[in-house]
DNA sequence: TAAATTTTGTTGCGTACGCAACAAAATATT
DNA sequence: AATATTTTGTTGCGTACGCAACAAAATTTA
């Protein structure tokens, strides 16, 4: 933690809910690690609605890869959805050799790389998902994911309903009403949030 | 260039139409740049449908995400769709600072940041056409899109409209018939490749 | 523990869009 | 330039799914 504070020129930043943590609109020269809360990113429509594009909880990293892309300017804002502390991170100083060549800072430097790559595997899982053409093939490629990452047929969705509904694009309703004919098709079995796939 | 080859340990690898540059399943320890060709990613859905998941040109990378997960097996196939050339990377070569600490060193893994950060912005582009709601919206979204990026309100698109269907993941048909009626309703104009936002 | 709020499930209706089939135009191949 | 292949546009049909509205269950707040 020292060595984030004294090299990589890192900062607390703390955020109120509802604060942006980022704007649409503006550049970035540094990114975030968000130590306490939530938050999500968010961008309004042609008619004003609200979309959510991504969720972000502790320990998640907030415009990575908007940073890497100096002069961009960030398509979405970024709010904190509760009170937030982020951890932020001058891009320039990962490269920034410090006097003591320190160990420290080439770990963040692979450390920052993971982040970003995980973060590409994450919006590529969402492609995957939101491909399929039809609700029932969405929800199936979204719970083998998420079976696959737990390694277990029965695990705990951390998310609802709505949420799940938002991340595959579809109607809540229709996700409610092919999830039922899921179940009585024999293909998953679920209550409330514990889910198995048959 | 002869950086690459000396520190980097980079090598030019050669691929005939139709071989797979990455298989699913497999793990990678190198990442890619096309020099020559072009090819595509893959993946297979339960009926055994192919269904293209993004397309790589001349100067694209090739598996930068999955090499910063080490273990993890890829989820798709890379087929060469011509017959092409890679420069291909270890990754482990990215952090093993050379006797010299070569300005090149530091420069490829600048680039490499670069790289990965804007497959990210890419994916993020297309979630958001795939997020609207309308085929309309898809194409609109698209379209605005590229028009921002070129600076312009004419441009030529770089795709044919069977690759703008899958990329909004739509019928081309349904393509074709709402462009026609976008053009009627004096929102676009287009001919052929050449459109214009109104 | 009662009241309020959020989450989940259900169902009828209407339509946007997937699908199939065909025609015309453009491009490639011989 | 004649043939074959690819690309683009058009249209009718059927249905999967968006939408709205309501009820029940679960969770939170007072």
């Amino acid at each position: 933690m020292d060595a984030f504070f004294s090299c990589a020129k890192a900062r607390r930043v703390n955020f109120k809910k509802g604060d942006f943590i980022i704007e649409a609109g503006a550049t970035a020269n540094e990114f975030g690690i968000l130590l306490e809360g939530s938050a999500h990113s968010i961008k309004w429509d042609a008619s004003g609605k609200q979309i959510i594009i991504t969720m972000v909880e502790k320990g998640g990293a907030i415009g990575v890869l908007l940073v890497a892309s100096p002069g961009r300017v960030s398509p979405l804002t970024v709010q904190a959805t509760t009170d937030t502390t982020v951890l932020m991170f001058p891009f320039n100083q990962l490269f920034a050799g410090c006097e003591k060549k320190c160990h420290h800072h080439e770990q963040l430097l692979q450390d920052y790389i993971k982040i970003i790559a995980d973060k590409g595997i994450e919006l590529h899982e969402r492609i995957n998902c939101l491909l399929e053409p039809t609700v029932r093939k969405k929800i199936m490629t979204y719970l083998t994911t998420i079976s696959n990452e737990k390694n277990s047929r029965t695990f705990i969705l951390p998310i609802n309903r709505n949420i799940m509904a938002e991340y595959l694009n579809v109607e809540r309703s229709a996700l409610s009403r092919e999830l039922s004919r899921m179940k009585n098709d024999g293909l998953i079995d679920y209550c409330k949030n514990r889910f198995k796939i048959l």
